[in-house]
DNA sequence: AAACTTAATCCGTTTTTCCGGATATAGCAA
DNA sequence: TTGCTATATCCGGAAAAACGGATTAAGTTT
């Protein structure tokens, strides 16, 4: 498929839009966007999937983990969607909201 | 529906981003539109819809017809994402070939 | 090795989107 | 009025996307 439209089909979906929201505090484990987002496990894999396919976000193998981040500089539009998406969706409720959450399992966890 | 996934959701089709890209040339009617992309009434009718229901363009009538242009300055958003697509999509192999045809069709039509 | 953990993929089902001919609506022209 | 043009909407079917439990794969721990 065409490397835009896979990208822009891989923003339009809402969990997704949140997993790209969360991946703006950092990187991440596929199990704590489980956690946040309150995800069946195949369904969270599969979202990152999508966005990985288009390039959104890059991710990192350590043992059995997954440790998912934005693809910063490897394109310049793939660049720019995200540096607007990251101005506008930590403002929206869901974005609110999963911060929170995010803050409430590390706390839980006691771990950074 | 969530607005800014309407939005994005708009921008996930091949066709609608070809059409944002003609528009990027200025004011346009549907018929021409319809034209240029070889598109059925129909279709060209309702990528214009989705469209114009996410924001991204508006429309105006006059008499029997109407023509769309992109909604600039309604919404930072949208702005911003215009503005994105206004730097990539006329580099397309698409965009190219669409504005040829554009030039193409106004030539043989013998009107500004 | 056996048990456990993390994550990707498979698979059948549901939901959403897309398609385009047919029809409806509204303005214009004869 | 009658006919013509431009556009939107309807409708039934096709295609694509999403869903989540089950399975698989690979790494870790005991």
């Amino acid at each position: 498929m065409n490397k835009k439209i896979k990208l822009f089909k891989a923003l339009a979906h809402q969990t997704r839009l949140q997993i790209l929201c969360l991946l703006l505090e950092g990187e991440m484990c596929v199990c704590k966007i489980m956690a946040i987002l309150e995800l069946p496990q195949s369904t969270a894999s599969r979202h990152l999937g999508i966005l990985k396919n288009a390039r959104l976000v890059e991710d990192r193998r350590d043992g059995t983990w997954a440790h998912y981040s934005l693809a910063k500089g490897q394109n310049a539009l793939t660049d720019q969607l995200l540096a607007v998406l990251g101005e506008h969706l930590p403002q929206t409720r869901e974005g609110v909201r999963d911060r929170q959450r995010l803050l409430d399992i590390l706390q839980k966890r006691n771990c950074a």
